[in-house]
DNA sequence: GGCGTTAATGCAACCGATTGCATAAATTAC
DNA sequence: GTAATTTATGCAATCGGTTGCATTAACGCC
């Protein structure tokens, strides 16, 4: 099937009777050449089943064509991010294709600070999307040092340029909270992943603003914080349940967490969702299978990787920074 | 930090003060460089913070040292091979970081047929591995045809040659049905995935090499087969059911059906394990979540992504065509 | 019909490495 | 002390594209 013969663009000049520079045109689809020319080297070029170098045409552009997606090192447990990064990988797979950029995968060690180097100032890629669960920051003060074009998912620092996307976190509580609201729950708790994230932060301002609008006042004893791990989720619900035993509801900050709190309320004794509703944070697909089916807060996903692959192309072509924030969307269940 | 004068081993060989061709050797360790030249030129690169111009080097060697993993157009379902999939990448992308050769991810849509062509052809990659569910042996036969090579995930065909990576299948199916038989379980059924695959016939030997080891004649009625989805867990099950009212354990093909299967079980009105015991295949994370958590039989898939990684790439240097089969585990938990 | 434009194509340098071959210097052999 | 080796380095071609500039042919205009 493939023309063994018929290799480079020498070879397709030669039997168009042209010059490589008038291949190379053609290809192209430069507006220098005419069209019948084009016509007639593009015929030849399909015939044989040519196929561009890359590497020849990536030395000579100085531009990779190539993004990397960045996450950490796996390791056995599974987190929040693997998932959903794996989810959100599709996405971005896809935009890239769109646009003819190839996405290369890397997984760095936490404290590894050389990675960037080694890709970027290599040729190898153009720009990165970060992914990485933890240390996020400090891979960001890397790449602004190293001048590397970058997108994040997640919230971007106050006063840094540079490109993000991430969830509608504000929304994402106030929508989960007003469901527990509407459910006529009174005491309805909230567990947070680490209260240094500003995901975190916002999602406990939405879960605030939902309670004040319905004229009611947050209570701080309602309030705890897990680290996004299941069995801090355990643990959190435990403490919550302890302090305040008339709660009724719980807005979790992730589904792993949720489903581990909801094996705790069980233990104590309570049924989900009469004694106690829950609303969890990401509709990983477990959730779905979870016992009982969670409801919980599902971010885009496939929106969220095009647009981390899109805005980041978009940048590195016209310089264009991009902070954009994705809809989210409340999944009701049998939890709450 | 970075230098920005100092970008190519030109450069270095100007403050070196040799040329070129030394430069390039003494980077690559080559025995024709004296040792003093080698360390001077080589501090001179560190000092700089000198990377090497990939595209260059690969045009200039024939060959990228990347390798593209390729899997299925993701689609909302979650599946057993998007799960399995991310798991096995992390140890394919350690593996091939350790070989120093990148890794590429391609999502190919299941009825494109020239995918390899604009990878392979166009000096992308050197290899492919392949781990798309569906239609896999259509995408072997275009790689088969193209000469690339590659590796898969999975049972080869018999007759032909190419590399191959799988879990043993056999004794899953063996250590699992030896698990239920230990427990005193006298009527185990068996639900596969679909019959034609290979894996499938493989794991059900198992089941019924190990019933016959016990003194039990395997029963055609209490085999019975799902597509991997988890409907078709639910939906197998129920026939079993009814067929066989008085089975008291399963061995299900993957953990997707089989916590579908619990589901429907459950409804029917049985306890697990009490009336009866269910035992699944890939030790998925949620399988630790599962309501009963799910015994399980566990693949050991860091090891089958550092061999897929491995295998595929002494491939390419030796041409050596390699089929290994990696150990499995049973996870012993509370639903048998 | 001569001249300035415009359109189409070719020439040759360049991107940044690798590598076969030639050469120079140092060592050994006799 | 000179020829024969061995060791270390440089020259220049090559990988397969892209692109600035020169060139040629065709066209429009007066």
């Amino acid at each position: 099937m493939t023309d063994k013969t018929v290799r480079t663009i020498a070879d397709i000049a030669r039997l168009a009777g042209v010059s490589k520079s008038t291949v190379s045109r053609a290809l192209n689809d430069s507006p220098l050449i005419g069209e019948e020319t084009k016509a007639h080297i593009r015929s030849i070029a399909r015939q044989h089943n040519f196929q561009i170098n890359a590497p020849a045409r990536r030395l000579s552009m100085k531009q990779s064509r190539t993004i990397a997606f960045v996450t950490h090192a796996y390791h056995k447990d599974f987190s929040v991010a693997d998932l959903f990064g794996l989810e959100i990988m599709g996405g971005i797979s896809n935009g890239l294709a769109r646009r003819e950029y190839d996405l290369l995968v890397i997984h760095v060690d936490p404290n590894d600070t050389k990675w960037a180097h080694q890709y970027f100032d290599t040729g190898r890629v153009d720009g990165f999307i970060l992914m990485t669960a933890t240390r996020k920051q400090s891979h960001v003060k890397a790449l602004l040092e190293l001048g590397a074009p970058f997108i994040i998912w997640g919230i971007p620092q106050r006063k840094q340029k540079y490109c993000s996307v991430t969830g509608d976190n504000f929304n994402g509580g106030k929508l989960a909270t007003e469901h527990l609201l509407g459910l006529g729950r009174q005491k309805i708790g909230f567990i947070g992943g680490p209260i240094d994230e500003l995901e975190v932060q916002h999602r406990q301002a939405g879960y605030e603003s939902a309670l004040q609008e319905a004229g009611r006042e947050p209570d701080a004893k309602l309030i705890d914080y897990g680290d996004f791990s299941n069995t801090s989720g355990a643990e959190t619900i435990k403490r919550l349940l302890k302090k305040v035993p008339e709660i009724d509801a719980v807005f979790v900050n992730s589904d792993l967490m949720a489903i581990a709190a909801m094996d705790a309320i069980r233990e104590d004794g309570r049924r989900i969702p009469d004694d106690m509703a829950v609303v969890g944070y990401d509709d990983l697909s477990i959730a779905e299978h979870s016992n009982p089916p969670l409801t919980t807060i599902r971010q885009n996903i496939p929106l969220a990787g095009k647009l981390l692959a899109q805005n980041l192309i978009e940048y590195l072509q016209t310089g264009m920074v991009t902070n954009v924030s994705i809809p989210v969307e409340l999944i009701v269940r049998k939890s709450a």
